[in-house]
Formats: C-alpha cells, structure tokens, sequence
DNA sequence: TCATTAAATTGCCACATAGCAATATGGAAA
DNA sequence: TTTCCATATTGCTATGTGGCAATTTAATGA
C-alpha cells in the first residue's frame, strides 16, 4: 500500500505557497530572527539592521499580513511582535538542515575536526 | 534573562531564504506534493498538473539545484524524487497552522460543527 | 544513419517586488 | 494650533522569474 499524501485544493496549495513566498527574503528572515529574542519597535529594527524605513515598513506590512507578526500602537510608536510560533521552528528546520549539510560536506572534503576548533 | 537566537551572518540568512523562495510557489509545491507519494518521471508530473514539459523541466531543475530532489536517469527519462524529507515537515507545519486559523475563523462566524459535516 | 520520444535549454514577454526618495499620516508635546 | 517624531504610503526603477513557444540535447529503436 502507498501512502498517500491529504489531497489539497489549487487553492490551498497557493495559500502554502504565500506563507513560503513571505519567509524567502533575507530582510524579513533578519527581523523575525530579532522578533524571537524580543519584541521590537520599527525603528530599532531600522536601526539593527541599517535598512531603510520605509523599507523595513514595508516588510514589516507583509509579515503582519501573512499574520506571522502583531502590532501594537504604543504612543508615537509601534511595536512588532511574533505572534506565529510556527516560524520558529520553520527556522529551526531549514537551519539544521543547512548545518547538517555544511558538516557533511566538510567531511567530504578531509576536513579534521580539529581544524574546526 | 532573555534566550537569545544563534547569531547568524548575513551569508547564512540569504541562504535560508533562499530555501523558502524554492518552496514559495504554487507549482513546485505541487510537484512535491505528488512527489511525497511516490517518485515519478517529468511526463507524469507534465500530465498529472496539466502543465507545459518546458516549465516543469525548469521548476524540477531549481528543486534539484535547491538539494530537495534527487534525478536519476533511466534510459529516455528521468524519474525524481524527494531526498530531502525536511521539506515534508515544512509543508506539514504550515499545512497544520491554516488548518487551525480556518477552524478558528469558522467558530469565530458562529459556524456550528453541524454545518461542516 | 535517421527517426522518435523524453527532457533540458533558450529567447521572449508580462508581472511581481525589493530598494530608494519623497511625501503623507498619526500621535505627542510645546 | 504648530511643531516634531515615528511610521506608513506612494511613485519610481531595476531585477528576478513564471509561463509560453521554439530549439537543442540525450537515449532508444528502425
């Protein structure tokens, strides 16, 4: 017998694509990765990063549209949030993979432990 | 005390990025989908989506390029397969999130289970 | 060799989007 | 109100890429 995967709809299958859609750019990966130490508000992210405003802004907009991110208006600023565990681990997949394959290959190539110390 | 996240390089976050851009779209989600069910050769996945040979070809090629399938050369055609079963857990971890935001929107609509059998 | 089938590649077009600069909005303080 | 600061939005350009059509490459068989 063969396992069958659940079937998806079109539809699904685009909505799945979005929220990969959303992860694969290297600004937005930066601020979720300062979001899982702490909540932060635009302007220390534009700060962090050395991005412009509107730039972070603009990232910041999809993140909270895919629902990835809160946001609360305290004041004069604004503060982002994860709100979507998920992401966490999403990360932790990709970057263990990436490790693993970074350690393979290094033994690929004769690489001793000790010259990774 | 605050749990901080591994430091990470730029280098190091493009490449995560890049690994979510590969899964970000709807046809290559696809080929995968089917993929997880069994390995196949680029006509069945051409015929199963309904898509042109040419763009499976090149969706095939950037999963290859992305270490997420593996080809193999049979005689006249080449059969692919996953080799990568994180990108299972991937699609399981955002497949479960929207599961639960529609459960969630329904019982917000005051939908009763009644209505969804 | 030539013909046939499978797959990959190339050139093209249309569209999405990341970054930048400038402007608009919104709230707090003077 | 007026001013100032934080954030969001808009207009723009450049780049990337998805899909299509046409061609090329690779393996098999006549």
């Amino acid at each position: 017998m063969s396992k069958k995967s659940p079937p998806m709809s079109p539809q699904q299958i685009k909505t799945v694509a979005r929220m990969f859609k959303v992860l694969g750019d290297p600004t937005r990966l930066a601020i979720l990765k300062m979001l899982f130490d702490q909540p932060l508000t635009v302007t220390e992210m534009v700060d962090a990063l050395e991005a412009k405003q509107a730039n972070i802004s603009k990232h910041l907009g999809m993140l909270h549209d895919a629902g990835l991110v809160s946001r609360e208006r305290n004041g004069n600023q604004v503060t982002y949030a994860i709100c979507e565990p998920m992401v966490f681990d999403l990360c932790q997949l990709v970057c263990c993979k990436l490790q693993k394959d970074a350690v393979q290959q290094a033994k690929d190539m004769g690489i001793k432990a000790s010259a990774l110390r």
